[in-house]
DNA sequence: CTGCATCCACACGGATACTG
DNA sequence: CAGTATCCGTGTGGATGCAG
């Protein structure tokens, strides 16, 4: 998405904390071009995987994005990062038990996409 | 969302009709700032409503980007839009039974999203 | 090998003014 | 009232070069 969805709560109230939309979070959550191909990738696979490895895995995503992206599901502890201090450098990622979690409703994303989608008129 | 998820299939087969990866899909459909909270209010409200009362409801959104977000979600088939010629013009904009479809699937990522959503670190 | 820094193109989304 | 047209700031994401 696009940007990204900033999180604009509907129908706010006065004053005091707001609280953000559950289905606006998600969506932020696993918005950008590269953001699900990287976190199902992982999912599937499971064990801990190499940054080259998981590169070509999703080619032809950019270093840039693939390390970007790590990084946000990082700090979000959807994924587990791993360095090794070698020469060469080795670094590994892995899905965490929270990022396992987000795998059945994945798939009912999934689903739905499946059944519906061909009614969708554009696909653009 | 960022920009907007051009979709870009993960591995695809050398050659012949490429399949769009389904979540891949169901995000693009629901990105953009302001799609979930049109989208969910059209289905909560489930009558025809004016489109100026459609705008205080999810204010403050522009005009700009609600005609553009229903006409794309119209485009999809999620959502019927109704022209009376009248004076002052008068259009009506109603969830359909797709767009209801999407309910179940909604509610699933706002359940998730609540369970797990506090133990996500940066919420950035 | 990993990943940061830089530059850059472009699409998203906001503000505003104008039309039927 | 509903919608289009225009201008513009900014985020996103690609390409490339460089560093540890």
């Amino acid at each position: 998405m696009p940007h990204h969805i900033p999180a604009a709560p509907p129908s706010s109230p006065p004053s005091g904390t707001i609280e953000p939309c559950p289905m606006v979070s998600f969506v932020n959550l696993v918005s950008g071009k590269w953001a699900i191909p990287i976190l199902y990738r992982l999912i599937v696979i499971g064990v801990a995987v190499r940054f080259s490895e998981l590169q070509r895995a999703i080619a032809p995503i950019t270093q840039k994005e693939l390390t970007r992206q790590l990084r946000l599901f990082e700090r979000r502890g959807l994924v587990r990062r791993q360095v090794y201090a070698e020469v060469p450098p080795r670094v590994e990622y892995q899905i965490t038990a929270l990022g396992q979690s987000l795998r059945p409703t994945l798939d009912s994303l999934a689903d739905w996409m499946r059944t519906h989608g061909e009614a969708l008129a554009g696909d653009d």
